[in-house]
DNA sequence: ACCTGAACACCGTTCAAGT
DNA sequence: ACCTGAACACCGTTCAAGT
């Protein structure tokens, strides 16, 4: 229901429907709304496969975490939302983090810096997946900067910038930008 | 009234009371919340003030350009969620947008590439902003992670990583190691 | 132990009717 | 032109009552 509707979709009236009890039963069972989301996001929690990364050097494996988190981010949105709903966001990248702090370790980071960077990483992928959204829920007029890209104003603005703020954003090329940078000025040379 | 219970602390039902109409009113002057929604949004864009650089440097002048633009952000979430929920979250950006473009011009970039770079800036505001906004509206144990790395497990990675993972981040030093990190390595050297 | 029905306090929205 | 009242189809939640 969730995955059809997103979290705000989901009723308790729906939900004992579907399950064909008055809507005050799942109160006896659960408790509440929230007690029902939390318990369906324990569920999904629980079903997680590991993550694994790939690549030969460290900064590809690491690299290839970052963007299997985006991925995954992207492919579950529903849960995302669900567990960002109930204050849980972190717990769903908690597998991430592992991952990442494992391939930090042997790449020679540590301690206070190494948190750093892990964090920068999982910020910059939960911020992308968030706007990332926002475009996706809007309509087609969403992008509506663009428009006055393309008209005249803006004059202090080179013009051949001018003219690619006026095409809509290319997110998976923009993710791969960033990253790639990111790492650039986050990873020890080698 | 947004400002104080956020958007979806906003009904018609409220509205027409604070007005002393009759919530049928509000559908013959706006049509509906989304157009009211609308109304407010555009109200609030056309009061913004402009965007001024500070710093000798291109490189700190885009720096404070983004710092800024996190700070408002901050200080303006209602206004933003707003601006998310309504699908125009890119328009409360555009002030930023321009500032940085002139900025990124004067700072020898153009076309694909600056538009790459300030979109890049943008996206790591926009998601900073975001996520944080999620830790503040969580309860205290909302940093639900930092338990399980004060645990024995995660045998994998460095104990002073670890360590360092237990403790709650610092948005505020966190973005300023992000931003840093990140001008270093998409800005033209010198 | 488990479930229901009635009820309360909310929503957004439509529409015929009033002035 | 502007506003109201009644109504519809929803919410989450509580609580006394049933078996």
């Amino acid at each position: 229901m969730i995955e059809r509707d997103g979290v705000e979709g989901l009723s308790m009236r729906k939900v004992s429907a579907e399950v064909g009890l008055a809507p005050t039963a799942v109160y006896w069972h659960l408790g509440g709304r929230d007690e029902l989301l939390n318990a369906v996001l324990d569920e999904v929690l629980g079903e997680l496969p590991p993550i694994r990364a790939t690549g030969r050097t460290s900064r590809a494996r690491i690299g290839s975490i970052v963007r299997s988190a985006r991925r995954d981010f992207l492919e579950g949105m529903p849960v995302l939302l669900l567990a960002n709903e109930v204050g849980r966001g972190d717990e769903l990248s908690y597998r991430t983090q592992l991952a990442l702090a494992e391939e930090l370790g042997r790449a020679g980071l540590d301690g206070h810096e190494a948190a750093d960077v892990l964090r920068a990483l999982l910020f910059v992928v939960g911020g992308f997946v968030m706007i990332e959204e926002q475009y996706r829920t809007g309509e087609a007029d969403d992008f509506a900067t663009a428009g006055r890209w393309a008209d005249g104003a803006a004059a202090e603005v080179p013009p051949a910038l001018r003219a690619a703020m006026a095409r809509p954003p290319d997110a998976d090329a923009l993710f791969a930008f960033t990253l790639d940078r990111l790492l650039d000025a986050v990873l020890p040379p080698d």
